[in-house]
RNA sequence: CGCGGGGUAGAGCAGUCUGGAAGCUCGUCGGGCUCAUAACCCGGAGGUCACAGGUUCAAAUCCUGUCCCCGCAA
Protein backbone atom coordinates (compact mmCIF):
# COMPACT_ATOMS: atom_id res chain seq x y z
CA UNK A 1 0.00 0.00 0.00
CA UNK A 2 1.19 3.37 -0.53
CA UNK A 3 1.14 5.21 3.05
CA UNK A 4 2.09 8.53 4.66
CA UNK A 5 3.77 8.15 7.78
CA UNK A 6 3.42 10.67 11.19
CA UNK A 7 5.18 10.25 14.10
CA UNK A 8 7.89 11.95 16.00
CA UNK A 9 10.01 10.13 18.86
CA UNK A 10 11.62 6.92 19.29
CA UNK A 11 7.74 5.39 19.84
CA UNK A 12 7.38 5.46 16.06
CA UNK A 13 10.18 4.57 14.91
CA UNK A 14 9.74 0.71 15.12
CA UNK A 15 6.40 1.38 13.19
CA UNK A 16 7.73 2.84 10.45
CA UNK A 17 10.63 -0.14 10.21
CA UNK A 18 8.20 -2.63 9.98
CA UNK A 19 5.73 -0.53 7.47
CA UNK A 20 8.88 -0.42 5.66
CA UNK A 21 10.28 -4.03 6.14
CA UNK A 22 6.31 -5.38 4.76
CA UNK A 23 7.25 -3.96 1.87
CA UNK A 24 4.50 -0.72 1.92
CA UNK A 25 5.87 2.15 -0.31
CA UNK A 26 5.85 5.20 2.48
CA UNK A 27 5.31 8.17 0.19
CA UNK A 28 6.55 10.62 2.83
CA UNK A 29 7.35 10.87 6.40
CA UNK A 30 5.73 14.45 8.60
CA UNK A 31 7.17 15.18 11.88
CA UNK A 32 7.70 17.78 14.53
CA UNK A 33 10.37 20.58 13.55
CA UNK A 34 13.55 20.35 14.85
CA UNK A 35 14.22 21.85 17.89
CA UNK A 36 17.28 22.81 20.17
CA UNK A 37 18.48 20.42 22.72
CA UNK A 38 20.35 20.62 25.79
CA UNK A 39 23.26 22.83 27.09
CA UNK A 40 25.00 23.03 23.48
CA UNK A 41 21.24 24.58 22.02
CA UNK A 42 22.16 22.89 18.70
CA UNK A 43 19.24 21.78 16.99
CA UNK A 44 18.42 18.36 16.76
CA UNK A 45 15.77 16.14 14.53
CA UNK A 46 13.47 13.95 15.75
CA UNK A 47 14.53 9.62 15.40
CA UNK A 48 11.81 9.42 13.14
CA UNK A 49 13.39 12.07 10.83
CA UNK A 50 16.57 10.22 11.44
CA UNK A 51 15.64 6.68 10.22
CA UNK A 52 13.43 8.57 7.70
CA UNK A 53 16.35 10.36 5.84
CA UNK A 54 18.57 6.85 6.05
CA UNK A 55 15.73 5.68 4.17
CA UNK A 56 15.58 8.16 1.75
CA UNK A 57 11.84 8.89 2.36
CA UNK A 58 11.01 12.68 2.16
CA UNK A 59 10.71 14.67 5.34
CA UNK A 60 7.83 17.24 5.76
CA UNK A 61 7.86 19.60 9.03
CA UNK A 62 4.85 21.48 9.40
CA UNK A 63 4.95 23.46 12.44
CA UNK A 64 1.24 23.30 12.85
CA UNK A 65 -0.17 21.19 10.01
CA UNK A 66 -4.27 22.04 10.43
CA UNK A 67 -3.33 25.57 9.13
CA UNK A 68 -0.86 25.06 6.50
CA UNK A 69 -2.32 25.15 3.43
CA UNK A 70 0.48 24.46 1.57
CA UNK A 71 1.33 21.20 3.47
CA UNK A 72 -2.34 20.06 3.56
CA UNK A 73 -2.70 20.46 -0.18
CA UNK A 74 0.44 18.58 -0.79
CA UNK A 75 -0.73 16.13 1.59
CA UNK A 76 -3.85 15.46 -0.38
CA UNK A 77 -1.93 15.13 -3.33
CA UNK A 78 0.17 12.34 -2.34
CA UNK A 79 -2.96 10.64 -2.95
CA UNK A 80 -1.80 7.62 -0.40
CA UNK A 81 -4.42 4.90 0.53
CA UNK A 82 -3.77 5.31 4.21
CA UNK A 83 -1.79 7.79 7.10
CA UNK A 84 -0.25 5.82 9.66
CA UNK A 85 -0.11 8.10 13.04
CA UNK A 86 2.32 7.35 15.92
CA UNK A 87 3.50 9.52 18.67
CA UNK A 88 3.27 12.97 16.10
CA UNK A 89 2.13 15.58 18.47
CA UNK A 90 -0.72 17.44 16.65
CA UNK A 91 -3.96 17.23 15.59
CA UNK A 92 -5.06 16.26 12.90
CA UNK A 93 -7.97 18.06 11.09
CA UNK A 94 -11.19 16.95 9.21
CA UNK A 95 -9.60 17.45 5.91
CA UNK A 96 -6.13 14.94 6.56
CA UNK A 97 -8.37 12.37 8.41
CA UNK A 98 -10.41 12.29 5.18
CA UNK A 99 -7.67 12.76 2.81
CA UNK A 100 -7.28 9.03 2.15
CA UNK A 101 -9.19 5.87 1.32
CA UNK A 102 -8.57 4.52 4.41
CA UNK A 103 -8.34 7.28 6.61
CA UNK A 104 -5.45 7.80 9.30
CA UNK A 105 -5.08 4.79 12.26
CA UNK A 106 -3.09 5.63 14.78
CA UNK A 107 -0.82 3.54 17.11
CA UNK A 108 -1.06 4.43 21.14
CA UNK A 109 0.28 3.16 23.53
CA UNK A 110 -2.40 2.21 26.13
CA UNK A 111 -5.30 -0.08 25.79
CA UNK A 112 -7.92 2.14 24.99
CA UNK A 113 -10.30 3.82 26.05
CA UNK A 114 -8.08 3.51 28.72
CA UNK A 115 -5.60 6.64 28.93
CA UNK A 116 -6.24 8.77 26.16
CA UNK A 117 -3.81 11.72 26.05
CA UNK A 118 -0.13 12.13 25.98
CA UNK A 119 1.75 9.86 28.24
CA UNK A 120 -0.32 6.76 28.60
CA UNK A 121 2.69 4.67 28.94
CA UNK A 122 4.13 6.20 31.94
CA UNK A 123 0.69 6.76 33.85
CA UNK A 124 0.04 2.92 33.83
CA UNK A 125 3.47 2.27 35.26
CA UNK A 126 3.15 5.47 37.40
CA UNK A 127 -0.72 3.87 38.67
CA UNK A 128 0.70 0.21 39.10
CA UNK A 129 -1.15 -1.19 36.66
CA UNK A 130 -0.97 -4.98 36.14
CA UNK A 131 -1.15 -4.78 32.59
CA UNK A 132 -0.88 -1.97 29.56
CA UNK A 133 -0.74 -3.01 25.69
CA UNK A 134 -1.17 -0.95 22.31
CA UNK A 135 -4.47 -0.26 20.51
CA UNK A 136 -4.35 0.26 17.03
CA UNK A 137 -7.35 2.87 16.15
CA UNK A 138 -9.08 4.84 13.03
CA UNK A 139 -8.50 8.21 13.84
CA UNK A 140 -11.52 10.66 14.37
CA UNK A 141 -11.79 13.61 15.77
CA UNK A 142 -11.90 13.65 18.97
CA UNK A 143 -8.38 12.90 20.65
CA UNK A 144 -7.86 9.12 20.96
CA UNK A 145 -11.50 8.22 20.76
CA UNK A 146 -11.57 6.39 17.42
CA UNK A 147 -13.04 2.67 16.23
CA UNK A 148 -10.40 0.11 17.54
CA UNK A 149 -8.84 -2.22 15.02
CA UNK A 150 -6.92 -4.01 17.18
CA UNK A 151 -5.55 -4.52 20.35
CA UNK A 152 -2.96 -6.15 22.10
CA UNK A 153 -2.00 -6.84 26.34
CA UNK A 154 1.24 -7.08 27.57
CA UNK A 155 2.18 -8.06 31.84
CA UNK A 156 4.05 -5.48 33.01
CA UNK A 157 6.68 -6.35 34.47
CA UNK A 158 7.34 -5.85 38.28
CA UNK A 159 10.06 -3.56 38.12
CA UNK A 160 8.53 -1.74 34.98
CA UNK A 161 9.93 1.62 34.11
CA UNK A 162 8.48 4.02 32.01
CA UNK A 163 11.10 3.14 29.61
CA UNK A 164 11.12 -0.30 29.73
CA UNK A 165 7.94 -0.39 29.05
CA UNK A 166 7.90 2.39 26.26
CA UNK A 167 10.65 0.24 24.42
CA UNK A 168 7.92 -3.35 24.65
CA UNK A 169 5.00 -1.52 23.59
CA UNK A 170 7.06 0.19 20.52
CA UNK A 171 7.70 -2.73 19.52
CA UNK A 172 4.73 -4.41 19.80
CA UNK A 173 2.82 -1.75 17.87
CA UNK A 174 5.44 -2.68 14.68
CA UNK A 175 4.30 -5.92 14.97
CA UNK A 176 0.71 -5.35 14.94
CA UNK A 177 0.85 -2.50 12.33
CA UNK A 178 1.70 -5.05 9.68
CA UNK A 179 -1.19 -7.09 10.23
CA UNK A 180 -3.52 -3.79 10.60
CA UNK A 181 -2.98 -3.01 7.22
CA UNK A 182 -3.57 -6.31 5.55
CA UNK A 183 -6.49 -5.90 7.26
CA UNK A 184 -7.44 -2.62 5.69
CA UNK A 185 -5.97 -4.09 2.30
CA UNK A 186 -8.35 -6.99 1.85
CA UNK A 187 -11.35 -5.84 3.65
CA UNK A 188 -11.58 -8.26 7.04
CA UNK A 189 -11.03 -5.54 9.26
CA UNK A 190 -13.99 -4.80 11.93
CA UNK A 191 -14.04 -1.44 13.44
CA UNK A 192 -15.27 -1.80 17.23
CA UNK A 193 -16.27 1.25 19.48
CA UNK A 194 -14.32 2.28 22.17
CA UNK A 195 -16.88 2.82 24.47
CA UNK A 196 -16.55 4.95 28.23
CA UNK A 197 -13.37 5.66 29.05
CA UNK A 198 -12.00 4.03 31.95
CA UNK A 199 -9.68 6.79 33.22
CA UNK A 200 -8.71 10.21 32.66
CA UNK A 201 -6.75 12.00 29.96
CA UNK A 202 -3.14 10.96 30.89
CA UNK A 203 -1.75 14.32 31.41
CA UNK A 204 1.74 15.47 29.70
CA UNK A 205 4.42 14.53 32.00
CA UNK A 206 6.68 17.73 33.69
CA UNK A 207 9.09 17.68 35.54
CA UNK A 208 7.12 18.71 38.77
CA UNK A 209 5.51 15.78 39.45
CA UNK A 210 9.02 13.52 39.65
CA UNK A 211 9.19 15.57 43.37
CA UNK A 212 8.75 12.84 45.40
CA UNK A 213 6.46 13.65 48.47
CA UNK A 214 8.26 11.10 51.22
CA UNK A 215 4.28 11.39 53.04
CA UNK A 216 2.50 9.26 51.01
CA UNK A 217 2.50 5.13 50.60
CA UNK A 218 6.03 3.99 49.90
CA UNK A 219 4.44 1.58 46.93
CA UNK A 220 2.62 4.87 45.50
CA UNK A 221 6.32 6.53 45.31
CA UNK A 222 7.64 3.37 44.00
CA UNK A 223 5.33 3.15 41.10
CA UNK A 224 6.18 7.22 40.35
CA UNK A 225 10.11 6.34 40.41
CA UNK A 226 9.91 3.83 37.79
CA UNK A 227 7.27 5.30 36.15
CA UNK A 228 9.06 8.52 35.73
CA UNK A 229 12.29 6.69 34.43
CA UNK A 230 13.88 7.48 31.98
CA UNK A 231 12.37 10.84 32.18
CA UNK A 232 11.55 13.31 33.55
CA UNK A 233 12.86 11.65 37.22
CA UNK A 234 11.81 11.09 40.44
CA UNK A 235 13.46 13.40 42.65
CA UNK A 236 13.76 14.94 46.19
CA UNK A 237 16.55 16.91 47.63
CA UNK A 238 19.62 16.34 50.10
CA UNK A 239 21.46 18.85 52.19
CA UNK A 240 20.28 22.06 49.66
CA UNK A 241 20.66 19.93 46.56
CA UNK A 242 18.68 17.69 43.87
CA UNK A 243 19.00 14.33 44.40
CA UNK A 244 17.27 11.90 41.42
CA UNK A 245 16.58 8.85 42.95
CA UNK A 246 16.33 6.02 40.26
CA UNK A 247 15.50 2.69 41.58
CA UNK A 248 14.13 1.56 45.15
CA UNK A 249 12.30 -1.36 46.40
CA UNK A 250 9.37 -1.20 48.82
CA UNK A 251 10.71 -2.69 52.13
CA UNK A 252 9.46 -2.48 55.86
CA UNK A 253 10.23 0.55 58.45
CA UNK A 254 8.62 3.15 59.62
CA UNK A 255 9.67 6.69 61.33
CA UNK A 256 9.37 10.56 60.18
CA UNK A 257 8.89 10.28 56.41
CA UNK A 258 11.50 11.72 54.74
CA UNK A 259 14.42 10.62 57.22
CA UNK A 260 17.24 8.06 57.13
CA UNK A 261 15.81 5.32 59.09
CA UNK A 262 18.86 3.12 58.02
CA UNK A 263 22.26 2.20 56.08
CA UNK A 264 24.07 -0.48 54.51
CA UNK A 265 26.71 -0.82 52.39
CA UNK A 266 24.28 -1.13 49.33
CA UNK A 267 21.74 1.46 50.08
CA UNK A 268 19.84 3.75 52.57
CA UNK A 269 15.70 3.19 53.75
CA UNK A 270 14.06 5.93 53.75
CA UNK A 271 10.53 6.75 55.66
CA UNK A 272 7.52 7.37 53.68
CA UNK A 273 4.13 7.65 55.02
CA UNK A 274 3.18 3.74 54.92
CA UNK A 275 6.44 1.31 54.70
CA UNK A 276 9.48 3.04 53.64
CA UNK A 277 11.86 3.00 50.27
CA UNK A 278 15.62 0.90 50.11
CA UNK A 279 17.23 2.98 47.74
CA UNK A 280 19.41 1.74 45.12
CA UNK A 281 20.19 4.10 42.79
CA UNK A 282 20.79 7.59 42.43
CA UNK A 283 21.78 10.86 41.12
CA UNK A 284 22.88 14.19 42.79
CA UNK A 285 22.99 17.16 41.29
CA UNK A 286 25.80 17.50 39.13
CA UNK A 287 27.14 13.98 39.57
CA UNK A 288 26.07 10.96 36.86
CA UNK A 289 23.77 8.46 38.38
CA UNK A 290 25.48 6.00 40.23
CA UNK A 291 24.39 2.25 42.37
CA UNK A 292 23.44 3.63 45.67
CA UNK A 293 26.66 1.87 47.18
CA UNK A 294 29.09 3.76 45.58
CA UNK A 295 27.01 7.11 46.69
CA UNK A 296 27.39 5.72 49.80
CA UNK A 297 31.19 5.52 49.31
CA UNK A 298 31.84 9.37 48.70
CA UNK A 299 28.86 11.06 50.42
CA UNK A 300 29.02 11.22 54.14
CA UNK A 301 25.28 10.12 55.14
CA UNK A 302 24.04 9.49 58.78
CA UNK A 303 20.70 7.83 60.05
CA UNK A 304 18.59 10.36 61.23
CA UNK A 305 19.38 12.52 57.91
CA UNK A 306 16.02 14.17 56.00
CA UNK A 307 15.82 14.06 52.62
CA UNK A 308 13.38 16.55 51.37
CA UNK A 309 14.94 19.74 51.62
C1' C B 1 28.24 33.41 24.19
C1' G B 2 21.53 31.18 29.10
C1' C B 3 23.00 29.62 34.76
C1' G B 4 25.77 26.13 37.63
C1' G B 5 28.56 21.50 39.38
C1' G B 6 32.47 18.25 37.92
C1' G B 7 36.92 15.39 35.42
C1' U B 8 42.60 12.88 41.35
C1' A B 9 44.11 4.30 41.74
C1' G B 10 38.99 -0.41 39.19
C1' A B 11 34.47 2.58 41.94
C1' G B 12 32.81 6.85 44.90
C1' C B 13 35.13 11.09 47.07
C1' A B 14 38.72 14.64 50.00
C1' G B 15 42.74 17.76 48.95
C1' U B 16 42.59 23.35 45.15
C1' C B 17 40.81 29.36 48.57
C1' U B 18 46.10 29.81 52.13
C1' G B 19 51.58 26.12 45.96
C1' G B 20 56.04 22.52 49.27
C1' A B 21 56.51 14.22 49.70
C1' A B 22 49.33 11.37 46.42
C1' G B 23 45.07 10.84 50.79
C1' C B 24 39.99 8.53 52.54
C1' U B 25 36.13 4.76 52.03
C1' C B 26 35.33 0.45 49.00
C1' G B 27 37.09 -3.12 45.63
C1' U B 28 41.38 -6.15 44.28
C1' C B 29 45.82 -9.38 45.61
C1' G B 30 48.60 -11.87 49.68
C1' G B 31 48.66 -13.26 54.82
C1' G B 32 46.23 -13.76 59.75
C1' C B 33 41.94 -14.60 63.12
C1' U B 34 37.40 -17.64 63.08
C1' C B 35 33.15 -23.47 63.15
C1' A B 36 32.27 -19.68 59.64
C1' U B 37 31.52 -14.95 57.04
C1' A B 38 29.67 -9.94 53.01
C1' A B 39 32.73 -9.34 59.87
C1' C B 40 37.67 -8.17 62.04
C1' C B 41 43.36 -7.56 61.94
C1' C B 42 48.10 -7.08 59.07
C1' G B 43 50.55 -6.23 54.48
C1' G B 44 50.92 -5.20 49.00
C1' A B 45 49.77 -3.72 44.04
C1' G B 46 47.47 -0.05 41.36
C1' G B 47 47.69 7.48 39.61
C1' U B 48 51.34 10.94 33.12
C1' C B 49 45.93 14.43 39.57
C1' A B 50 41.17 15.21 31.72
C1' C B 51 44.58 17.51 27.76
C1' A B 52 48.04 21.59 26.11
C1' G B 53 50.79 25.73 27.25
C1' G B 54 52.42 29.48 31.03
C1' U B 55 54.22 31.47 36.09
C1' U B 56 57.58 29.36 39.98
C1' C B 57 63.30 26.86 43.22
C1' A B 58 58.66 23.96 43.48
C1' A B 59 51.92 23.18 40.54
C1' A B 60 46.47 18.41 41.62
C1' U B 61 46.71 23.46 43.76
C1' C B 62 47.89 29.91 40.52
C1' C B 63 47.12 31.93 34.99
C1' U B 64 45.51 30.98 29.68
C1' G B 65 43.34 27.80 26.05
C1' U B 66 40.95 23.00 24.62
C1' C B 67 38.17 18.43 25.19
C1' C B 68 34.62 15.51 27.88
C1' C B 69 30.56 14.37 31.79
C1' C B 70 26.35 16.12 34.62
C1' G B 71 22.19 19.30 37.05
C1' C B 72 18.94 23.58 36.00
C1' A B 73 16.65 26.60 32.40
C1' A B 74 14.63 26.37 27.41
Amino acid sequence: MKIVFMGTPDFAVPTLDAIIKAGHEVLAVVTQPDKPKGRSGELSMSPVKEYALKEGIEVLQPARLRKDEEFLSYFESLKADVCVVVAFGQILPKRVLDAYKYGCINVHGSLLPAYRGAAPIQWAVINGDEKSGVTIMQLDEGIDTGDIIAKKEIVLDVKETGGSLFDKLATLGGQMIVDVLKSLEDGSVTRTPQGEATTEYAKMLDKNMGKIDFSQDAKKIECLIRGLNPWPSAYSYINGKTLKIWEADVTRGSGEPGSVIDIDKNGFTVACGKDALYIKEVQLEGKKRMASSDFLRGYKLNKGDKIGC
